[in-house]
DNA sequence: TAGGCCATCTGGTCCT
DNA sequence: AGGACCAGATGGCCTA
């Protein structure tokens, strides 16, 4: 029951253990025998279970000694251990995929996310590039309806004036940040900044409220845009964005 | 040392 | 019946 053991200051919940593999399934059978062998609980249910009542699969060594049999009770147990261990490997293992894609400072030196940080954070980041790609639309439209009147302006007006430059959409990002606050924080460093300890919010430049205050108002993104410390501005207009979420990790992390 | 986080076991419930 | 899912219990590791 060490798997902890093997894992770093960034602590693999998904550990390399193929569970289904005979040395697993070995490994698993000396956990289970340490496992109810130390637990006094689990003696007692023991002794419970072998007193008469076989219906439950619960194990051990004692009983199971008498009663091995065909279906036997023990391995039962042990199948079902072993497939809700890889249930939640799986499980660890698309928390994993999902600590990927977020925007957090990643490497040997920083801890990683824990489970309930990394679903908060999601939520969040999903809220804010919502919000990015609603005020982008928002945006081209303003941008190509101005273009539009100003066509039909040209149309009637003589050509002799000024031309209406195309603004390029940068221009535009000061109006906008003022529509929606910003905290600029890009230009901070990330990493060297980051508590090796307790990733929480804070890393994605959030005022980094405690984890209860993001609990009942994870909203709090939805009122403007946030920027992540060491980072290019997330926003469409400070920045392009990338293609993907993978570039943008690549862009900020620089694993 | 307390508290947070985690892996694992276990029994119950629901679904196919 | 068997498997998936879930929640409670337990113990280990790590950090403040």
């Amino acid at each position: 029951m060490d798997s902890d053991a093997a894992s770093t200051c960034s602590r693999s919940s998904s550990p390399d253990l193929a569970v289904d593999s005979p040395a697993s399934v070995f490994f698993a059978n000396k956990m289970f025998q340490a496992y109810s062998g130390d637990r006094e609980s689990v003696h007692l249910r023991a002794e419970k279970n072998c007193d008469r009542s076989h219906s439950s699969a619960s194990v051990l060594k004692g009983c199971a000694e008498v009663d091995l049999s065909k279906d036997d009770p023990q391995d039962l147990r042990l199948k079902v251990n072993s497939r809700e261990r890889k249930r939640m490997h799986d499980l660890n293992q698309a928390m994993d995929g999902l600590r990927e894609v977020m925007p957090y400072a990643q490497g040997p030196s920083v801890r990683k996310l824990s489970k309930i940080s990394t679903l908060l954070l999601a939520r969040n980041y999903i809220l804010m590039l919502s919000s990015s790609l609603d005020e982008m639309k928002k945006l081209v439209s303003d941008v190509y309806g101005a273009s539009a009147q100003s066509h039909s302006a040209r149309r009637v007006l003589p050509p002799a004036s000024a031309p209406v430059p195309q603004l390029p959409l940068l221009s535009l990002t000061p109006s906008l940040h003022t529509v929606a606050p910003l905290r600029h924080t890009s230009t901070q460093p990330t990493v060297a900044h980051a508590p090796r300890s307790s990733p929480t919010a804070g890393y994605l430049g959030f005022p980094a409220p405690p984890l209860h205050t993001m609990m009942k108002d994870p909203l709090h993104l939805s009122s403007g845009y946030r920027h992540f410390p060491g980072m290019p501005c997330p926003c469409s207009l400070c920045q392009p964005l990338p293609a993907s979420t993978g570039c943008l990790h690549g862009l900020s992390m620089g694993k």
